[in-house]
DNA sequence: GTAAAAAGTTAAGCATACTTAACTTAATAA
DNA sequence: TTATTAAGTTAAGTATGCTTAACTTTTTAC
């Protein structure tokens, strides 16, 4: 059966698979704040639902059912997520802890209400794909990190990482928000930093910011 | 610790003590389907924690301190059906079920944008008052229930008890919604039915129905 | 190639919220 | 008033999902 637990770590796990990273104990374990230990735990029952394969010491991997769920799930947080904005005009900061949990407690046709609402969007508020009802997968355009621009050119954000709270604060504060163009002034090797140019205001980014946003380059 | 289930056992109580009834032991496990046993642990532990005041096979009622966090979720429930009436176009027969697990997921942030979104309203789609964010609540107009009603009288329905979607369809399928005018025709005291014409068509109540609906009078 | 560090697993235990079965108290009906 | 029934409580046990502590495996640095 599937529980809330289960859905955020099937969530979190593809959430790691899909950026190429091996979901391993620690990364996931991180990431839902709880200990190694709970992970190591819930694999196993995982594992023995069919839910990921798992293979002690070497990660974890959804299976196609696995993948299902993760999915409906990841469909429901960013439909929530579009939905609060939209229609209640929260702000794009705020909307991914009420997800977090809104996520695990909505009918299918509560959801399906929602997705008519919002005329079936393609993309939420921070950029990411919105799984369909059916199960696919709308295409991501291509994308890079803030952290692998090259100095001079011009860029426009189409997708940041909502996953934190206090990140999301800060790139609202500075204006570094869904399509907002911006120019790379500088990068210092020396911490990996990326000085960029928006509204006519500099800012210097680190490494770490810097690898949460992503952009597309301006002709 | 307020937790969900606590939650939802403090409201149960406050409906109970609400219409009069003493919360007693059986009634609350049947609201809440739950062993009886389930109810007695749970009742020390609430008295405990000095939400409720408890008194061995003499039923429950609720603390200062309880009554505040049954409000809490009350307003959150009545509110997430307002909500989802209105801005998503659900029916009232379908929200309740809904709003009985979004009432534990919501934010007070999130809860007074919905408050905000609806103009603030004083009672729900069923008619129920909502409770106010300073913890008052709106004073509940007279009614009586269908059951107590005369023959050869006309009414409006100003509440109805929507805990049972079951019954939530069946006045919905007779159009015996909010607002409604209906004209009672006759009483049976073998069964205590009551029937009542509504948009010219004859309807008979059983007195189990009839007593989850309020009219007032009309002259 | 080995030793130290990092990552992961296992074991034991805890809190919550239930269950069923056995028992106790209260209500009721003759 | 007493005995039967209904209601409520207690005790023991279960499932879930965590924790910490001890241990094992893998990775890394030299
Ligand atoms: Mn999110
Ligand atoms: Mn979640
Ligand atoms: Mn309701
Ligand atoms: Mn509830």
């Amino acid at each position: 059966m599937s529980t809330i637990s289960k859905e955020n770590y099937l969530k979190a796990i593809f959430l790691h698979n899909r950026i190429g990273e091996n979901a391993s104990t620690s990364k996931v374990a991180n990431k839902l704040s709880v200990s190694n230990a709970a992970i190591s735990d819930m694999a196993k029952k995982l594992s023995q639902e069919g839910l990921i394969s798992y293979e002690k010491y070497r990660g974890m991997e959804l299976t196609a059912e696995g993948e299902k769920i993760a999915l409906r799930v990841l469909r429901r947080h960013r439909l929530w997520e579009s939905f609060l904005i939209k229609a209640l005009g929260m702000s794009w900061n705020e909307v991914h802890d009420e997800a977090e949990r809104l996520e695990h407690h909505s009918s299918d046709s509560l959801i399906d209400k929602i997705d008519e609402y919002l005329s079936f969007p393609d993309f939420d508020p921070h950029g990411e794909p919105i799984p369909k009802k059916n199960g696919t997968f709308p295409k991501i355009p291509k994308s890079i990190s803030l952290s692998e621009v090259q100095v001079g050119n011009t860029y426009q954000i189409i997708r940041v990482n909502d996953q934190n709270t206090e990140l999301m604060n800060y790139l609202t504060k500075n204006n570094l928000l869904l399509n907002s163009k911006l120019e790379v002034v500088d990068k210092l090797s020396f911490d990996n930093s990326v000085v960029v140019k928006v509204d006519n205001k500099k800012n210097s980014l680190s490494e770490k910011i810097s690898k949460s946003i992503f952009v597309k380059i301006l002709k």
